[in-house]
DNA sequence: TATGAATGAGGTTTCATTCAT
DNA sequence: AATGAATGAAACCTCATTCAT
């Protein structure tokens, strides 16, 4: 799926970069939710009137559609292309692996799109099923296969099956959707200090497969 | 927090429920969330009219927080009794209380929280720091005594913090997201078994927590 | 036009004063007028509850009209009585008529009326009818009455014309309007003396009426 | 206050007149009153749809305050030039000031405002405030410099204090008043004759301002 | 290309009215 | 006789979408 390109330009250049309007989509659908968005608002965070967003996208659901299926399918190559010409030990790709994804989706706008595809999976099954296809199906993969090449190492305990993706996932997941939903709320608690948390939850799975 | 409940009848008595409205409520705000869900919807999944629902609650934000406010309290009074008087194997406890928490929440339309409040809690701050401090907080704090317990019983090898009590909370917290969005979507992927692999996940984390 | 009696009474004697809520719905209406006034406050400053208005009254609508059709007859007729039986001066007529009017109009709740009238006459042309019919053509006729009267005497120096007779009460008419609109809301002026200021505007139509 | 002008148009021209949106709500307003004007009406007789009275007024407590505020100042400003100016006999001036009232707000739709504020005042102290401060009081201290031109001048009896300004308006405020009430009303008698009536009225309240 | 005025369906909320007790 | 729970039509207001410029 592409960015749609302004209708035809002849001669000037269009003055509107189409992703700037899906950054700008993305950042207000993670943060209030789709209904709550107003189109006016994401015209205004843009910088660019209502009428224009309709000469991108043919309606809000298609500005949905677009914030989901942008940005997470670069990360997920470079991931692939980590595991496909890895040589090393299991401990150290997965390692790599998770640390790469906190990088690249975890910390970045990014982080947002899982909050939100739990938040309106419901509402947009379409959208859902492409998020699922697209991102999920492959990002499980890619954890798999981390299993299993540490596994066929012999240094983690088992192979990769859907469980054990999952609680690897798990943890880090959970922290990316707390960080978009109770993370920007005043919560009483001391603001949490993401870079060495995540590393103490990366070792805490990471000991969770190995071998005793 | 509690449901309003009329004091003196001299008229006609009530014949609606406020508990099947905050249920109804529930479900709906679940499904869709807070902004796509209609009153018109949760009147009529009550069998009542619209105008009823403002009876019992002042405003579509007060059934919310009604909603917010029943219902996992309860359960988390059960389990902290449980922690309470445990004399047995930290593994055991701590068995207890993620599979009681998965049945009495996790398997239970109460499930749907969690994924409520991610997707509206920064729409609605002051319901969100309820939730943190009455649930989240309170959770929390039950699964820390649950590792510390086997921590001084010398099963488990280390006191619990922040990071492993979110580590070990974190598939099943999860795996009840998904149910409440993507577990809804036909998703191309055989139908889950939830008791088995709850039971694996339970087992994972467990052995993550033991020593070698 | 009768207040209506409660629908049967055997044995018990009703508990409610019918002319108690015609009373407490006159307030309301003066005060917020008859589209803002809710039945549900009438009933609470009656202190009965909304359903036994509806005991009294066929619909809102009838409660409006019983609050115009009680009240003002009785002055009116005390008025007449006066004007039949005078013999004495016309400028004295006149001043008591005038002061008789603010006594047992302007300075009590009837005079909310005038105010009530105009501001709803056109939403309720019957009820309108109603009260330009018993009330204004009742009064308008009562001060040209003493205004021939006057005339035949040689005080005054028209007889009644209808101008006359508007000029006449205009001032008492718009005070009364004034104190039940305006006069209720903080104006930055000192508090009007009624008594000093009435007096001196009676004095002022006399003097108007009568021979230089 | 002013009427909203959008600055800079670079889109479609806008094709309503706000001035007339106000015009009409004043119109509806004065029929009905505010509470029982639907802003489905004041749009469809201003020929524009619902939503677009919301691009011109916040809501339709601000559409109230743009008719209160807008219409008499300009009638205001005409009358105190009408007394600055003035050198000859006071019996004139006041004649003069009275029938130009007439002209100006008596017979056009600004007649209205009185019975609307006189209906309102009460539920909406803000604007009346506003509408005594700047209509009311300048309206009283122009008929007092008025009064006082012709005591200066040997003309009048006295000079002018509250009582005799409200004296002196009265019967045309209150002649208003009715014309915006009951004299839209059937009411059996024959129309009135305003042109003839204002005449007589206006001698009226000159006569009783001259010495004998 | 880009704008922003205009629309109208649909949402939340209110309240006159009914009726079983 | 009196109550107050329940109703549903209708009000105010919002916002995705259209379109003339």
């Amino acid at each position: 799926m592409q960015l749609p390109k302004p209708p035809a330009r002849r001669g000037r250049p269009a003055l509107v970069d189409p992703a700037a309007l899906v950054a700008c989509a993305l950042d207000l659908f993670v943060e209030k939710g789709y209904a709550a968005t107003r189109l006016d608002d994401v015209a205004r965070a843009a910088g660019v009137s209502k009428g224009t967003l309709y000469l991108y996208f043919d309606s809000k659901h298609a500005l949905f559609a677009a914030v989901v299926t942008q940005g997470l399918v670069p990360a997920l190559a470079e991931g692939e292309a980590l595991v496909d010409g890895y040589r090393g030990r299991g401990a150290d790709l997965m390692r790599e692996l998770l640390r790469g994804w906190w990088r690249l989706i975890g910390e970045t706008r990014l982080g947002g799109l899982p909050k939100l595809m739990v938040a309106e999976a419901r509402n947009f099954p379409d959208i859902a099923e492409l998020y699922h296809r697209e991102v999920m199906a492959r990002g499980c993969a890619l954890v798999r296969r981390a299993i299993d090449y540490g596994h066929a190492r012999g240094e983690f305990r088992g192979a990769g099956d859907h469980c054990t993706v999952q609680a690897v996932m798990a943890p880090l997941l959970l922290r990316v959707l707390m960080n978009h939903s109770f993370g920007c709320v005043h919560l009483g608690t001391p603001p949490q200090d993401d870079a060495h948390d995540i590393a103490s939850t990366i070792d805490f799975v990471i000991r969770a497969l190995e071998h005793d």
